[in-house]
DNA sequence: CATGAATGAGGCTTCATTCAT
DNA sequence: AATGAATGAAGCCTCATTCAT
């Protein structure tokens, strides 16, 4: 069993239940079942580990937002970008809990992924004669962003219906053809 | 000037923008311009701080409440439900931050207000002959939570515009009689 | 009622019972009903009034001390000094409880009355015929002390049984003419 | 050198010496020459090096008691009991304070022990014909304990010819056979 | 005489981090 | 790579004391 590995998987864990401040470097190393040493030989302080976590979720932020942007079609584009709460596994959600705790808090927030999805959802609405696109992509994006929420704090909570429900309102339910 | 008060008010401005964890007692002191010494003979702990945020809180959240609440046309309901947003003063943004930012954290949430306004708003889909106006309460009330969130992250937004849209899309604009 | 006598009670009170470090000022006022302020009015600091204690204690160790220096017969002597333990009325337990509390801690305790009793004992007993006199007189009134400590600590305890039982062990009897 | 053994010592120096309240962490670790930290690593908290010190001297009134509870002559029990005091070496003398200044003032005193003591000795003094054997336990328990505090609270005291005067007045003399 | 808001020094404790082994 | 004893800065909180009213 990796050791660094284990490390960082538990690290997430509680970070994700108590927040990183709620979390002492004693409590990881008690729970993994390692010395408190060893935290900092691989990852060299506390503020290490988050990071490593962030550059996790930043990978994984990036290869769902690459699908997004390397579709040509409008109605593709808005299915997948609301369709993408589906897409995150259950095992992620702390994940996703503790980098949305982090943005919660940092005033400077790295925006730049999130800005050329915006851009692209934007289009998209353009492509597809919306009056307001930038509006709707705002509008649509926001909302995501509080299913998002829902999902993750709510932990047996079914995200696909209202999803759907949403696809259904953009008309862009798979019956459609695009 | 009534340093009781100056103290909740300096305590809420550092927690907003630090987090309860991130702030020290000795800081909101400091800012304040007072002896630490004082907050405790006023709030008897920093956790009583945030307590005393957290009725603030809860008191303003009642009010607007209420307010759909005692609504009875379904439009009605709905509209106002939109536009509560529309209803929170700048000056109570740090406050708003705070308490989502503790919700976040704390595994069990009060939601006992949240549920009725969820029940309010289901009704009023109900009465506008939705379909599944269950999910179409879900829906608007998350939306919404993504908008309040935005909001508050980013000070300088434009919530109306997107507000009005929303009202748009569900056909509750003032011109149209309830 | 004279509040400057009631917070002096009080004191008494609270220190005997948690010690005097484990007796706050503020404990001290509340329970008197009187503002915190008004006991350094009357009595400047807390060693005040602690100061105002030993110095009643002291008052009331130098009437039985002096009753005993004053009698003439050895026996009366021995006599009186076992039962001066009878003489202390209930309503002082505290107040020679805090005395006791106060020198055992104290390094140099004020032992100039403690000696001239010694003195007086040990001539007793001299006059009597002892052959040790100064380690008759020693372990006389090292064995009252923990005759008073019994007494202090247990509240319901019977002293006087015991102090009868020394004084037939001294042959001290009230009929036994001296 | 172990540096937990030594926190300890120190701290029943100052203990003993100041009282519990009395002294600070600060003091000990500064004593010790270790950082304050320490002691909270070894001893989690400034009561847990209270406990420590209490198990420690509890552990050695367990044995002296033990050795009277095992004699089964009655002179044997009392000539013990008076002599346990001449068993306490000088360098226990602190630990023996800190314990009784504790005793003082906690209202609940474990007196377990002391009770099956005073048992053994009523038992004997039964055993030896005397008339009021309770009362001789008593009597002679205090005494004793008046003995301990001037020997604790007077660090040159001679304790021992008290001792064998107590001794001679109880015909418990070595040279008495039992 | 009396109040009670206010102070500030200092106490106990936590915790990220270092280092010898 | 791994441990765990050790550090020390900093945090929350208490409390005797002062002072304006």
């Amino acid at each position: 069993m990796n050791r660094k590995q284990l490390i960082l998987e538990i690290s997430l864990e509680l970070f994700a239940k108590n927040g990183v401040v709620g979390t002492t470097t004693k409590s990881i190393a008690n729970e993994a079942g390692v010395s408190e040493g060893l935290l900092f030989r691989h990852y060299q302080s506390k503020e290490g580990l988050v990071k490593a976590l962030k550059k996790l979720a930043a990978d994984k932020v990036r290869i769902l937002a690459q699908e997004i942007i390397d579709l040509t079609q409008p109605k593709d584009v808005l299915r997948l970008t609301i369709l993408s709460l589906t897409k995150i596994p259950f095992k992620d959600y702390a994940l996703w809990k503790l980098i949305l705790g982090i943005k919660f808090q940092s005033e400077l927030a790295d925006e730049s992924l999130a800005d050329v999805i915006e851009d692209k959802v934007t289009k998209a609405f353009k492509g597809l004669g919306f009056a307001h696109a930038e509006m709707e992509a705002e509008l649509l994006l926001n909302s995501l962003n509080g299913m998002l929420l829902a999902m993750l704090l709510n932990k047996q909570y079914e995200i696909e219906p209202l999803l759907n429900l949403m696809l259904k309102k953009y008309q862009l339910n798979k019956r459609n053809l695009n």
